[in-house]
DNA sequence: GTTCTAATAT
DNA sequence: AATATTAGAA
């Protein structure tokens, strides 16, 4: 292996770092092993390959500590991926990362619920490739946030063909050249900060608690406290996000349902490329099965806030509370009505989201909690068509309606994928359903609804853990959860419960009537 | 001098 | 399209 080039720069708060990662690729096929391998090498990966598993073991139990991460094929004769990932996890704690060319929902899920960090379908991108550090071990402090630019042209075939005969020659020269190219072009620019969906929940927690008014960059930044980012990294997305209120309060309610049917046009497109899944690397479970992670829960600490209701009590929650906060100053405002305007574009709902897997379909649930009021769905036995009914003693509309049909009334519906569906009587919940490997988790639909931010390249899947009927409450990431507990407080929060006008959006003016 | 923000670059 | 960078205002 040459020790000299290989290098992976990140750039974080204007210093630079060199970290090394170190990757053991194992796949029984030559071909596949030699293409891998050198587009990792490309990524400035340091890899050592190996055609068997079984030496792939002694490999690392003869280097113990030297590598961060394990990248495999799945279908190996001698002992396939799965079986190795588990002997590595059991003896080496290392992640891995499971590649095939089997794409087929069931053995992504297998895979991912085996404790595989992230699955990539072959023939693998170079986009994959440049995701998959994150997975590693070593960077730890920057691994959720800050992904380094790699400003590589996508290589066309020839330029890859031309790049494994000067891997095979030892073309060193060219090679050197190119290096140089590629870390004088890092250098430039910082490393883009990726604003994952759980990131973008994080800033929006943040402005929530400190005000729309008096949300500025650094205020923000303190707010949200995640190591690394820097407050032109959160002016940056402010800037996007203040565009993206504009456009709805310019727009207005009724017109949310275009921005809808367009993230429908948007995710049709997305459906035709292949999937990734990542694994929820924020959910306690996943976090128990991998040692390693722990730390990360320190990384991405919940936002933590006092309630001004429940005295000097703090929600719950294991970790301490945010020492930045200021009660007096930075949570008065809770006790008046902004919140409810506050919440409307980013998330009018006063209850419970989560989104799972079951059979072969995503599906994304809001769960009502306003004990006064609110939607109360009934199913009506038609699995695409949602009834909803207001609690008519609490002052709001009353009647049934069939919101599907409003809202994609002018959309074919097997066409856009995503259905509205009822749920058990009762239960004031609004569910959304789509086809595994025809469309993305809906949960990225919603996502773009209600925060304006989507994030596609990191379509999330949850999988249901309860019975086969019910849709499981599987929270989706860490922040989902800080919010659903700042919904859990006293309803003045938010008085009315749910917004008439993401209602519109959804089920259209017709339901008013 | 620092931070914010609109404009602009990548 | 998304994010970084910049320049001038606050």
């Amino acid at each position: 292996m040459d020790e000299e080039d290989g290098r992976c720069e990140l750039v974080l708060e204007s210093r630079m770092l060199s970290v090394d990662i170190h990757i053991l690729l194992v796949d029984d096929d030559a071909t596949s092993l030699a293409v891998v391998s050198a587009m990792l090498r490309l990524c400035k990966y340091q890899v050592v390959t190996q055609r068997s598993p079984i030496e792939a073991l002694d490999t690392l139990r003869a280097k113990k500590g030297f590598f961060d991460l394990v990248v495999t094929d799945l279908h190996m004769p001698q002992m396939n991926g799965l079986q190795l990932q588990k002997q590595v996890t059991k003896e080496f704690k290392l992640p891995v990362i499971m590649m095939s060319a089997d794409e087929k929902p069931s053995v992504i899920l297998k895979s991912l619920e085996e404790g595989v960090s992230f699955y990539m379908v072959k023939p693998i991108s170079l986009d994959d490739v440049k995701q998959v550090w994150q997975y590693a071990i070593t960077p730890k402090q920057t691994r959720t946030i800050i992904r380094p630019e790699l400003s590589i042209d996508k290589p066309s075939k020839k330029e890859m063909i031309k790049l494994l005969k000067s891997e095979r020659t030892k073309n060193k020269t060219k090679k050197a050249k190119e290096t140089r190219a590629t870390q004088s072009s890092i250098a430039k620019r910082k490393a883009k900060v990726v604003w994952t969906n759980s990131l973008h929940n994080r800033f929006l927690q943040a402005i929530r608690l400190i005000g729309l008014d008096k949300a500025v960059p650094k205020k923000i930044l303190e707010f949200m406290n995640v190591p690394g980012l820097t407050r032109e990294n959160v002016a940056s997305h402010l800037q996007k996000y203040r565009i993206f209120l504009k456009r709805v309060a310019e727009k207005g309610a009724c017109n949310s349902m275009k921005i809808y049917s367009d993230c429908t046009l948007l995710r049709s497109s997305f459906a035709s490329s292949h999937f990734q899944f990542q694994s929820p690397l924020y959910t306690p479970k996943f976090q128990s099965q991998h040692p390693y992670l722990l730390e990360e829960q320190q990384l991405m600490a919940p936002l933590n806030y006092p309630s001004p209701l429940l005295g000097a009590n703090y929600i719950s929650h294991p970790t301490p509370p945010n020492p930045n906060l200021e009660i007096e100053n930075s949570l008065t405002h809770l006790e008046n009505q902004s919140l409810l305007t506050l919440n409307k574009p980013n998330f009018p709902f006063n209850g419970l989201v989560s989104s799972s897997t079951r059979n072969d379909r995503n599906s994304v649930s809001i769960e009502n909690e306003n004990p006064n009021g609110g939607l109360r769905l009934n199913n009506n036995g038609v699995s695409n068509h949602v009834q909803a009914t207001h609690d008519h003693n609490n002052g709001g509309f009353s009647g049934n309606f069939e919101g599907t049909n409003q809202v994609l009334q002018n959309k074919n519906v097997e066409e856009n994928g995503v259905v509205l569906v009822s749920s058990k009587e009762g239960n004031d919940t609004i569910a959304f359903e789509d086809k595994i490997g025809e469309h993305q988790n809906c949960f990225d639909v919603l996502s773009e609804i209600f925060m304006g931010h989507n994030h596609h390249n990191q379509t999330s899947l949850r999988r249901e853990e309860m019975g086969d009927m019910e849709l499981s409450h599987v929270w989706n990431g860490i922040e989902m959860e800080a919010s659903s507990k700042q919904d859990l407080q006293p309803s003045s929060f938010s008085a009315q419960g749910w917004d008439d006008d993401m209602l519109r959006t959804f089920l259209g003016d017709a339901s008013f009537s």
